[in-house]
DNA sequence: CCTCATCAGTTGTATAGACAACCGAAGCTG
DNA sequence: CAGCTTCGGTTGTCTATACAACTGATGAGG
């Protein structure tokens, strides 16, 4: 059964074992595993070993521990597979509004340090922050804020009401064009409150996209943070001709 | 310090602890922590207890610990900038990181129908699958599989054990330079080998690229898969110029 | 100079025991 | 019957000890 001194770790073993036990099906999704104490009899080893390995398959998603009640079997986790064909596209390349766009709030507040930086100015200036969400096929699929120099574009969120787009508010204000100077993309998990807006499980990581607009002087206008659901979206990038 | 029987248990206490003392920059990036002993006596707590809350940081991915030499602080990100040309090295030696690159795989496979479409071969035509590791300053922050028509590069395997590094790989066969045509960025959570891989917490997403690079001609000579260890790397974009 | 063995210091594994915290069911009490 | 207590079984924490495995430096021997 299990081997001693032989290089590889008792509780890898444990692990190991368990671990084709319950993904061959010996245990089903929900089963109880045998108690600590009836494992580490079986296995004929301390309980602390036996609490090792189910720590690793805790971590590796296929078990979950209750205190006071056992270790149960996960339901297997659905694997989102990588289709190609059913992802939506951000084209990092083009300039191009989003459509299904939902306008979900826009205030006026104070710079923190990392907005100041990115648009250049003080921090503590006021910049006008609208936050929206885009939806594709019914499904939600973004979640971003937009940040602009309020003392550049007063007045930003009644013309963002009436026009709903960045590109033709940015031309009320005289922008007939702007471009992405840099853009920055992350990846990580999300806040329960981000989760919830993208309407995506909270085990699902986002991609993100940080980017800064200027205009054709240079001049930022408009600092962007875009949070996408990482099964349904994927970023392009393409160099222009 | 710490308390008690107070409901908290001590290994949280210290992981907290130790948490804010790295975050607060108490302990610089690459700083090693004192020993598991000594933490021990300072602490007041069984060496085990030290472990547990070790443990705890380096699932947070604050810490690496390596076998008979210590406790390591990890250190902050690396950008990775993506462009047409876009190369490994010089990506990383232009921030001052020492590169490496570790060769896992290397073998001849029959091309299956997404490589093909992406080196515009037929299927099952063979290509040379390159598997390799990068790392910066020590640490894994990629695991890459490269695809070659062999057809177009006969003996390749040889010559990129010779070289180490597709640049030179490329150059070898009479390809001076190439350049990206389209990268897709995707994020997703590893696989439990992905992460073993990439040496990180299996909690944490992975980023992933795609690209492939054409001579100059715009012959398709390599098709990449690339995955990052998203709590380390951030893509960056710049207009290409 | 290079190679190898050794050694102290480090983390990894395994064992053992004790008690705390929690859960659920069974039994008691009003 | 509702609410409470008790109790056995479970997981969580902490301590203690011992040894294995690994790392890096030091020094002996060629």
């Amino acid at each position: 059964m299990l081997s001693r001194g032989n290089g590889v770790a008792l509780w890898r073993q444990i692990h190991s074992k368990m671990e084709t036990e319950i993904s061959s099906g010996g245990y089903g999704p929900g089963d109880r595993l045998p108690s600590e104490n009836e494992l580490s009899g079986r296995f004929g080893v301390n309980r602390h070993t036996i609490r090792r390995a189910l720590a690793a398959l805790e971590e590796d998603g296929l078990i979950r521990v209750e205190h006071g009640r056992g270790s149960f079997v996960r339901e297997p986790v659905i694997h989102y597979p990588v289709s190609r064909r059913t992802r939506f596209s951000e084209n990092l390349s083009r300039q191009r509004r989003r459509p299904g766009s939902i306008l979900l709030m826009a205030v006026d507040i104070e710079a923190d340090p990392m907005v100041a930086e990115a648009l250049d100015i003080e921090p503590g200036a006021v910049v006008t922050r609208i936050t929206n969400a885009g939806e594709a096929d019914g499904r939600r699929i973004s979640y971003a804020k937009s940040y602009f120099p309020r003392a550049q574009f007063p007045g930003m969120v009644r013309v963002y009401r009436e026009t709903g787009s960045v590109t033709r508010t940015l031309r009320h204000f005289g922008i007939d064009d702007y471009s992405r100077k840099r853009t920055r993309i992350i990846a990580r998990m999300p806040t329960v409150e981000e989760a919830r807006e993208l309407e995506q499980p909270k085990k699902r990581p986002v991609l993100i996209t940080e980017s800064v607009n200027v205009d054709a002087r240079g001049v930022p206008v408009e600092f962007g943070i875009c949070l996408f659901a990482s099964d349904w979206v994927q970023i392009l990038v393409e160099p222009s001709e």
